[in-house]
DNA sequence: GATGAAATCCCTGTAAT
DNA sequence: ATTACAGGGATTTCATC
């Protein structure tokens, strides 16, 4: 499920703020001393920034980026769903259960779901879609390039 | 631009690599000692391991996931975009300069690019959607849910 | 050829300024 | 927020399987 946020005025960050997000973005296992010479900031504070940013929220998590081509996965699919009327339950679950989905959104509009698949060949995909395809409308489109590759959002 | 990639067999990874990949993609500044403890090697071992994977493009890079509502975008909207004649590489150019667009992948089919933003406001989508508005045709979906968030692929 | 063990070095966290 | 200090982690070398 979608995670629980305490709903509370947004975190206002300042310069030395961005610029350590910019630099855990870059390489989140610098360590902390690294960090500190880049935002000029002594060890301790910045550690202590890291904590703050992460009781605050702003920090979700540290975490790893695989490049799916490495792993064989040459295709990159996303895929719009859209669950026949009383499906829409069963077609979300159907597609957390599928661990080439890798990421969706439930979104307004017709398509009810926009998801993100990796996957090995177009005949993965032909059979992963089967495995919907009885319950829901699906629109395939393949990647073909990312000019913007997950970045981080302007920290006002 | 889309990384360039060294086209080679896939990486084959064994059972202590899934897991060390977990470990990572769950805590990324997790310590190495820590990491060893959980996929149970040393942590020499482990670290040669973490270099390998990063040697043989399998790890992109290390990152931190943001929470953007923690930094007030309240908004999620997926948008795809169709650039009107002519217009696709200004499009994409515009696109890759407005930070909001947070991630832009190049599709297949009727609609060129498929995009993620994130954004303070309704009013704040429209005004960046005027900014390419006459050079393309867009359709937005507002995101309401995110039943699957950003997760590894099978590490098969 | 890769893993495990020990020693050195560096980093992190705490406390005091 | 910085400096100094004590504790723990990381890396290199070496021995092993």
């Amino acid at each position: 499920m979608t995670k629980r946020l305490a709903v509370s005025a947004p975190a206002s960050l300042d310069d030395t703020d961005r610029a350590l997000l910019a630099a855990l973005a870059q390489d989140a296992r610098q360590p902390v001393s690294e960090l500190a010479r880049l935002v000029g900031l002594s060890a301790p504070s910045t550690a202590e920034r890291i904590r703050r940013l992460e009781a605050q929220g702003v920090i979700e998590r540290f975490t790893v980026q695989i490049e799916p081509r490495a792993l064989g996965f040459t295709l990159q699919a996303i895929v719009r769903v859209k669950p026949l009327p009383g499906q829409l339950h069963l077609v979300e679950d159907v597609i957390r259960r599928i661990p080439e989905f890798v990421e969706c959104d439930k979104v307004t509009g017709d398509d009810c779901f926009v998801c993100r698949l990796y996957l090995y060949s177009i005949e993965q995909l032909d059979e992963i879609l089967s495995k919907i395809n009885d319950r829901a409308e699906t629109s395939t489109a393949i990647v073909k390039s990312t000019p913007v590759a997950r970045r981080l959002p302007p920290l006002g």
